[in-house]
DNA sequence: CACGTTGGATAGTGGCTCTATCCTAAGGCT
DNA sequence: AGCCTTAGGATAGAGCCACTATCCAACGTG
């Protein structure tokens, strides 16, 4: 299969195709002689992990390309489903992120909800988006947090099911962003229309 | 007051204002003469929301501009807030959006949580998010749904209750969109978290 | 009177993700 | 053998976005 070809099964241009070759997020096809690369299954499954990344989960090639180097580097599971959980979910972000902290506020969540008390990406954000929070005098009570978590704590357990035994870790990684990504939406749908409900009960109350 | 002082007391550079200006999302100063403009503390204070709507929240040009305009052309506060979800909790992209269509899941969901039987913005994205999710062969149970549901009702009454009558109009939309960004952003935070902490229990027992 | 400011216009910048063009060397088909 | 197509490499351009910079003529203030 050249790439010609793969282009036709993918639906992907040529010239895309190209461009994820020199950004390093493609490998290249097995170089036959100096004009002739030959790709395989592989490099379809893994043009469309790259397209339904860019695509529906809305990741940019900087973000691809480091979570598609430590699938390549053989990097363990748990690692690599940290690396697309940061990007998913965006906890980057953070810019101070400064090492591992501690805050007593997301320690009390940890020991509530009974949570391994393990520093993580997850755990830096957190603690650097309540810092966020109370720079910007939003209030964050102790039940509050104490609601949201445990929300948070019941779905949990119910997304992580689904991350089970994928055949490829191109697999593995589709299946975890899109899913990750998905849920998330979901929730955040739901609580825009949980939102809407309390805020129509609340204005008008003929409904 | 002067644009450069109005520059000067927002940090904001003159271009930009002009940028702004030019983009309908700045009312123009009173114009005292053909080359003399006179702008008050509304000004700043619209300014200011400018820069968290584009900093903070992450809205573009064209969201803040709709926003703005039906602040100004008086929509009732319910109708602001709506908007102002559309955008923050980025209820638009449905695209597809085709009307409001009724769906068994989302019925199910609005009738279990018992919310009011309304079409909105939320439910409509709601319902285009699940048929997406549907197509992508990612299941939605009922159990999870539930789930999700509940959680995000226990949430929503407690976010609600924060939008308690801000001074101006300008106010409203900044407490309510930086609120919003700021609560999702943090449930997503703990979403992080929580799954993290289950899949290191799942991996690694020795926790 | 000189300077600075305004509104208006217009163009440029930088980041991002492509998309297009051009080139040479080299198969493959007939 | 000869022609067409393709690979790979380089480079440039496109289109979007949010600015940012420059230029201008008109005009008012010190």
């Amino acid at each position: 299969m050249q790439l010609k070809d793969l282009s036709g099964q993918t639906g992907v241009s040529s010239a895309s195709i190209k461009y994820y070759l020199r950004e390093g997020l493609l490998p290249a096809g097995e170089t036959v002689n100096a004009t002739r690369a030959q790709y395989s299954a592989k490099h379809v499954e893994r043009l469309e992990l790259i397209q339904a990344l860019r695509r529906i989960v809305g990741l940019n090639i900087e973000q691809i390309r480091g979570i598609l180097r430590m699938a390549d580097d053989g990097a363990p599971r748990l690692a690599l489903l940290a690396a697309v959980q940061r990007v998913v979910l965006d906890l980057d972000t953070p810019a101070a992120g400064s090492g591992d902290v501690r805050t007593p506020a997301t320690d009390a969540v940890v020991r509530i909800r009974n949570w391994p008390d393990y520093p993580s990406d997850a755990r830096n954000a957190l603690n650097a988006h309540l810092e966020l929070m109370e720079s910007l005098n939003i209030p964050v009570s102790g039940e509050l947090l104490d609601a949201y978590s445990k929300a948070m704590d019941d779905v949990a357990g119910l997304d992580i099911a689904a991350t089970t035994a994928p055949y490829s870790v191109d697999q593995l990684i589709l299946t975890a962003a899109v899913g990750m990504h998905m849920h998330s939406q979901l929730l955040l749908k739901l609580l825009a229309l949980a939102q809407a409900s309390h805020a129509i009960r609340r204005y008008e109350p003929g409904a």
